[in-house]
DNA sequence: GTCAACGCGGGT
DNA sequence: CCCGCGTTGACA
């Protein structure tokens, strides 16, 4: 083929007078720029469809930027443009997002306030963009029409062609392999049987990458076997099953060990009876090999494909592509997969789908449990929400009827929810200062464990039982301050409104550090307080001083592995986290201790201790979510222990004994929660009984973000209708973060169209805009 | 997002 | 009168 032949030129450009409205991959957010740009289709790039990612000359010196073509059509896509204005498509990519997601983008990009091209982009992971891991390969293949009859061959290709003859299955293959298989010295006769027009080049995709990071682990946890549904489970599967091929919603609620991931693959199972195919939505951390092996075990590894972060760049395209081939029938993944190119999607399952994992704190921030539900909407099919502790939001939805509800109230085989003790920590402390009265409160060293945690560790221990203890805070100690007397100078961060927190590390040099968990600045540990020149005192717990403090108490954990942290900062990588999970499982592992990472979805049989060092971390957040975080975190970790046969204990300390979030998790009492806090949030007005969306405008300046945050303000109240209320401009509860001062704005409404009409009015008249100064947060759960 | 054109203030 | 820099708006 003579490409030169082919080349764009004006003139067979312009017989085809087709054209593409293209939206390129950047935050561009006019009222004209909506729907992209008009490009013409070239001979050189004829075959396009929607969805395509290509390049286009783009901007001042046409420089090549990548857009995703969202509609095809004739010389009515140019509108008021002169067709010599549209300049051609320079190529494409090979990658294509199927059309559902071009319609889910749409509605993202209107219901996240977030540029069109912006969501497009974050559809298609870095990797697939960017073709890392992708080759093109060159291989030999039978010719259509093989014709050797009337042809003299020399014997050395007629030896080849008759080898070939008798191997068929070699083809196809790059030449240099069949040549070695053949037993052939070099590809050369296989060149003359090409020119001879009895083989054939095709040029092919492959997609090269090392071994996922779960293959040699073995991980086996109590309900690894595939087990017969019982009467519950078996309802819900069939309902489900009845309902594909349609739009519904509905929300699993079934204790911890109650066996939602069978009840998630048996109605998998019955998509992949019709010719469907299903995606299934796991936090982040969740992705455990477990998880993952359970649902290779029960479909095949040719037929599920599998994305999260812990996966290298040439993975993650090669699953990318799998998920996008036809024989790939299931995926399961973290937030991200929710864009999974799947086609003929006829079944979403979001596992913990309370999980705030799930949404992006990020341009677009989108929720994939609520884009979820847009996409089963478009998709035409059933979307199947799980939890052992609802979201409020997906709680409220149930009751009110827009989503079916699920309970599985029992645990499988019989098997007891462990019982809860709530220890008062500082009750404890004071029977112990009132038992031994001579030691001083002040040399009194601060202790993780109270004695009854502690006893019951000991016990645990002895008795060959393992234990989790949960802390939901990193590094050895969140506050450094001076232990003068008459002084209260702490230790901040010089670009955050944050103390620092001090961190031990090993390398080298060994010691001690001081680091922001907002801006990620490191500074080294002053000897003494700049004020007065007294000491410094270590304030707060965190999980390095946890480890400290177990190995100086129980003799059996200072053997080596025997107690594992497991937090952000132990875990490089997905396969730091899989490998202390196998350490565990095979119980090399005592005690797994660490931050919220301990509490999700693990399932261990000889787990018979859960300790939660304070259930009051979260309760302190100035965030109405509060006690529903305080809430799932208690029942998450609790459900953790005793899974097995051995029943299970559980032991929250905390200073608010009387919390309800603390009272209703230890008595496993989802629903009175629930009813109780959904309650108080209508009472104050608060989602889920309302719609918020919040502006958070940034600026290095704080007299400048305050009054671009009050013309903003005044500007949504004038657009916005009565039932609309705009709280702010207020300083966010954290003010400064890297050095950006951050004002908030509020706004709250009964639903989300009242919420999303004004935003939309300002957006279409240009005056707001979701980007690196102005955050807009449609459906926030953190208010930091 | 990126780039160039534009407009303004201060220096030449 | 020119240069530099911050602002503005187009991008097919």
């Amino acid at each position: 083929m003579n490409e030169s032949l082919f080349q764009d030129d004006a003139t067979s450009a312009d017989l085809l007078d087709r054209y593409a409205r293209v939206v390129v991959e950047r935050g561009i957010d006019t009222a004209r720029s909506e729907e992209g740009f008009t490009y013409r289709l070239s001979r050189a790039v004829a075959v396009v469809s929607v969805g395509e990612r290509v390049l286009v000359p783009f901007g001042r010196g046409n420089k090549p930027a990548a857009g995703i073509v969202v509609e095809l059509g004739g010389p009515e896509l140019l509108g008021d443009l002169p067709k010599a204005k549209a300049k051609p498509i320079s190529r494409a990519t090979g990658v294509r997002l199927p059309e559902p997601l071009i319609e889910l983008a749409r509605w993202m990009a209107d219901y996240y306030v977030c540029p069109l091209g912006m969501v497009l982009s974050a559809m298609l992971p870095a990797a697939v963009k960017r073709s890392i891991g992708r080759k093109r390969v060159i291989e030999l293949d039978f010719a259509e029409r093989p014709d050797p009859t009337d042809m003299r061959l020399p014997p050395a290709t007629r030896q080849a062609w008759a080898l070939l003859q008798a191997q068929r299955a070699v083809l196809p293959a790059p030449p240099a392999e069949v040549a070695r298989r053949l037993g052939l010295s070099s590809a050369a006769t296989l060149n003359r049987l090409v020119r001879l027009g009895l083989l054939r080049r095709v040029e092919r995709t492959v997609y090269v990458s090392p071994p996922m990071p779960w293959e040699g682990l073995e991980v086996e946890g109590a309900t690894a076997g595939e087990v017969e549904p019982t009467a519950a489970q078996r309802e819900i599967i069939d309902a489900l099953a009845d309902g594909l091929g349609a739009f519904s919603t509905h929300l699993l609620y079934g204790v911890t060990g109650s066996g939602k991931t069978e009840v998630y693959l048996r109605v998998m199972e019955r998509v992949l009876d019709t010719d469907g195919t299903a995606l299934m939505l796991v936090p982040e951390i969740a992705l455990t090999p477990q998880t993952a092996g359970r649902v290779f075990r029960r479909f095949g590894e040719d037929r599920v494909a599998v994305l999260h972060s812990g996966l290298t760049a040439s993975q993650r395209t090669r699953q990318w592509a799998h998920a996008a081939s036809g024989e790939c029938r299931v995926v399961v993944g973290a937030r991200s997969a929710i864009f999974a190119p799947l086609p003929r999607l006829s079944l979403i399952v979001v596992d913990e789908e309370h999980a705030g994992d799930y949404k992006q704190d990020q341009l677009p921030r989108y929720n994939a449990r609520d884009v979820a539900i847009k996409r089963a909407q478009i998709e035409r099919c059933p979307v199947l929400l799980g939890s052992a502790t609802p979201s409020l939001e997906s709680w409220s939805n149930a009751r009110a009827g827009r989503y079916r509800l699920w309970k599985l109230k029992d645990r499988l085989g019989g098997g007891r929810l462990p019982r809860v003790e709530i220890v008062d920590v500082l009750e404890e402390s004071r029977a112990r200062r009132e038992s031994q009265p001579g030691s001083r409160p002040s040399t009194t060293r601060i202790r993780a464990l109270g004695p009854r945690l502690e006893r019951a560790l000991g016990e645990t221990l002895d008795a060959g039982g393992q234990a989790i203890l949960l802390l939901n805070r990193r590094g050895f100690s969140n506050i450094l301050a001076c232990a003068g007397p008459r002084c209260d100078w702490v230790l901040g961060c010089d670009d955050c409104d944050t103390t620092m927190v001090l961190h031990r590390h090993r390398g080298l040099p060994a010691g001690q550090v001081l680091r922001c968990h907002h801006c990620l600045a490191q500074r080294l540990v002053p000897k003494t307080c700049p004020v007065c020149g007294s000491g410094l005192a270590a304030i707060g717990m965190g999980t390095q001083r946890l480890e400290v403090e177990l190995s100086r108490t129980f003799e059996q954990l200072r053997e080596k592995d025997a107690l594992m942290r497991l937090d952000s900062d132990t875990m490089g990588s997905a396969k730091d986290y899989f490998i202390a999970l196998s350490r565990f499982a095979r119980g090399d592992v005592r005690v797994l201790m660490g931050t919220q990472v301990v509490s999700r979805g693990l399932d261990f049989p000889n787990v018979r201790l859960v300790g939660v060092v304070s259930a009051d971390t979260a309760l302190w957040m100035p965030d109405f979510r509060a006690s529903e975080r305080t809430f799932q975190l208690v029942s998450q970790v609790a459900g953790r222990a005793g899974r097995g046969t051995m029943p299970g204990r559980v032991i929250v300390q905390t200073l608010n004994p009387g919390q309800p979030a603390i009272r209703h998790a230890a008595t496993h009492d989802y629903e009175s929660f629930a009813d109780e806090e959904l309650a108080l949030r209508q009472r104050a007005g608060l989602p889920p009984a309302t719609r918020m969306a919040r502006l958070v405008v940034r600026d290095r300046e704080r007299d400048a973000a305050l009054s671009r945050a009050a013309v903003l303000a005044e500007r949504l109240r004038a657009v916005a209708g009565s039932q609309v209320r705009v709280i702010g401009p207020m300083p966010a509860p954290i003010e400064r973060i890297a050095g950006m001062h951050r004002i908030a704005i509020e706004m709250i409404a009964p639903t989300a169209a009242d919420l999303l009409e004004p935003l939309r009015a300002l957006r279409a008249a240009g005056l707001v805009k979701s980007d690196a100064q102005t955050a807009v947060d449609v459906d926030p759960i953190w208010l930091m």
